[in-house]
DNA sequence: CATGAATGAGTATTCATTCAT
DNA sequence: AATGAATGAATACTCATTCAT
């Protein structure tokens, strides 16, 4: 590490000194973008504001990504990569079916709470999007979708909750998730996330749990 | 209609005339242009294709309308002036809480159905809308909330509904209409409109409705 | 006149009837026209604002005039029919050319005084004009100087003027009776067009008259 | 310049290279610019065919200028200067009231000359510039006719010149430098600048002059 | 004759993207 | 690698003119 390199270096320190500058200058522009995204939407955003915004030049915006859509995926991306690694983690070893999907329920949307512009790019831009934006963004709603629906599935057999259908049930819950971001202007007045989740499971548990079960679950559920 | 109508011409008549063609009018440019909308979204949506696609000149559209804004705004009022009149006309006359917010809320569904291009653009276009259009959009959203919020608190006091927050789950109930269009993508492979409509019903019902009345609303509840 | 004219008609009165008709309306457009080109110039004056001005609907106009152009050519037209009634009649019969020319320039001042929008429209619009249209223009400008040069060539042969160029002295004059108009926000806070005219009758009387006759023509000649 | 300039740069020298940049493109619009609109006039100039003229793209001119409009403002300006420039200077350091009026206006005649583009937009243009473009040119032309009017009441109170009014009297002469730029079409088929502005100037004197001074000026004076 | 709704060619302005430095 | 001046295709909106009623 700290020996002389040589002449024609470290290439293998290069390569991650190269690594960290791509991904440092990513982030500049990740959150620059966040931040005119959610002020003025794509159209709206000019990359000469980005660029000023990111305290770069135009060009260098340019050496990170071919296209101006590209910079909606990058935030898009964010967001996804985020539920892909917070829901299933928060799900882990929760072996109750009515405990793990409160569990990554609640996951997910403080995902979306920490995330709120992107989560909302995907409805405000997605006409933005190429088609194959559009086609992956769908692809990994799916793909999430598929967390809560496994999980519904296996508390119908186990008959913990009573009979629904899972494609349905699991794609209310993402949406209101998502509601979260999508009707912040009038929910954020009366809640903030963790009041807003609990009141939601409190719907779901009823919902979904069978009368014989609804006791044991009390704690997931607000008496107002 | 039979008299003579003197030199100076039937002036009521000539008015009534005028009013019949800017109806006219404006109905082929919202058609054109929830067409154009839902394929291709606002930024993307040209006068030029819109004056060839409902039949007119450049020109005439904007006799009709001052800025292609304003198009935005037609299309987007006429699905709002059919919740107006479609959801408080169905849950009219209905006693029973219940009763009355499964009137609404199928109303709402249906309408969202029937001009789902409208129901997506205030999620997708509201960046591209003013200021006030934004406003007045959310100002109406609220207003829709409060007929079934309305309905809930009664159902609450009355006691045919558990204790729940009236402002969540109005929202939520829109946001559950809102969804058949949001999600048509995913949702229309399984369902029509009124086996969600039913489906979504029958969580709320369980979810909502105290357990000594839920045998008295089989009816809206579906099972599998 | 009075007598019927049968089913045909009188076919004189007929025609005197439509000359008189097309009078009047080139009246009302010539007016609206005036006031219109004042206040906005010949571009920003629009077709539809002139209709509402004269109270005639738009088709009215084209049925009197061809083009845009051709009421701008009204409006001059108007100031320049003015020019060649009143400034010859005022010189006529008068002898001594110092007179004659005083009369002329007083003539020219009051037609400019009565006519200033008209005056302005030869300088402001000179590029919203046809090709025949601007030279036609400058073809009256020429003999309106001759006016003024035949009288100073006679004068200076007569020796009561000192030896001038006829054509720089006569295009001077008709400047400054043009100035009264181009420069009317200047000289109106301290002018009336009386005032104006001896003002620049004295300058002229002491640059053109020979010193021997300079007494005769104390009149013409301001003290301030 | 032969020190080195560290890592950074030459601040400073970059700052001077941006600052000829802006002034060469300027130069090149300016200059474009003044040949179309004499031509065409400020309406029918398009921005396309003066960015070809000007030998840049259309987007060039628009980092350049803000409106079509501040085209006009940037050549009306060019001519201000000149004058503001070029009369002063002229006048600077004669004493007598006459040699000193004479240069100026000479020098103001030679300015219109070598602007008469300029010179005659002020005239075609205003009704095309904003209230403040106009306001500002009225107040510049008033500051020329004082150096004029200040010049003429001192000849007054010193008895070089005959009792007149100096504001007329400035505003004349303004016009008369003007004159050769508005009658061009007319006057260059006999003179050229200087022998108009001789001309013009010894009518001025003949005017002007008080009798028992005028032999003293006759160099001034042409002799037909 | 009068009307005024319809027409559509014409144009200033914007802004993503490039590339010489 | 970074810069930012230059580019020019793209597009909303205007308004003189027409013509069916």
């Amino acid at each position: 590490m700290t020996q002389s390199d040589g002449p024609i270096g470290n290439l293998e320190g290069m390569e991650a000194v190269r690594a960290a500058r791509i991904e440092w200058r990513l982030g500049q522009i990740l959150s620059a973008a966040t931040k005119l995204l959610s002020e003025q939407g794509f159209q709206k955003m000019l990359i000469t504001d980005l660029a000023r915004e990111a305290g770069v030049s135009v060009g260098t915006i340019y050496q990170y990504v071919n296209t101006k859509e590209d910079i909606l995926l990058l935030v898009v991306n964010d967001i996804i990569e985020s539920y892909r690694r917070e829901v299933p983690a928060a799900m882990e070893g929760i072996e109750d079916p009515v405990e793990r999907l409160a569990a990554g329920f609640s996951a997910y949307c403080l995902v979306v709470d920490s995330h709120r512009t992107g989560a909302l790019l995907a409805y405000q831009e997605s006409k933005s999007m190429s088609r194959v934006g559009r086609e992956r963004l769908m692809q990994l709603e799916v793909e999430t979708n598929s967390y809560f629906s496994d999980c519904i599935r296996d508390g119908v057999r186990t008959g913990k909750f009573v009979p629904v259908d899972p494609a349905v049930v699991s794609a209310t819950l993402t949406m209101m998730a998502h509601m979260w971001a999508l009707k912040h202007w009038y929910l954020s007045a009366m809640f903030d996330v963790n009041s807003y989740t609990r009141n939601q499971l409190s719907l779901i548990t009823k919902a979904l749990v069978a009368v014989e079960f609804q006791n044991g679950y009390a704690h997931l559920v607000d008496h107002i």
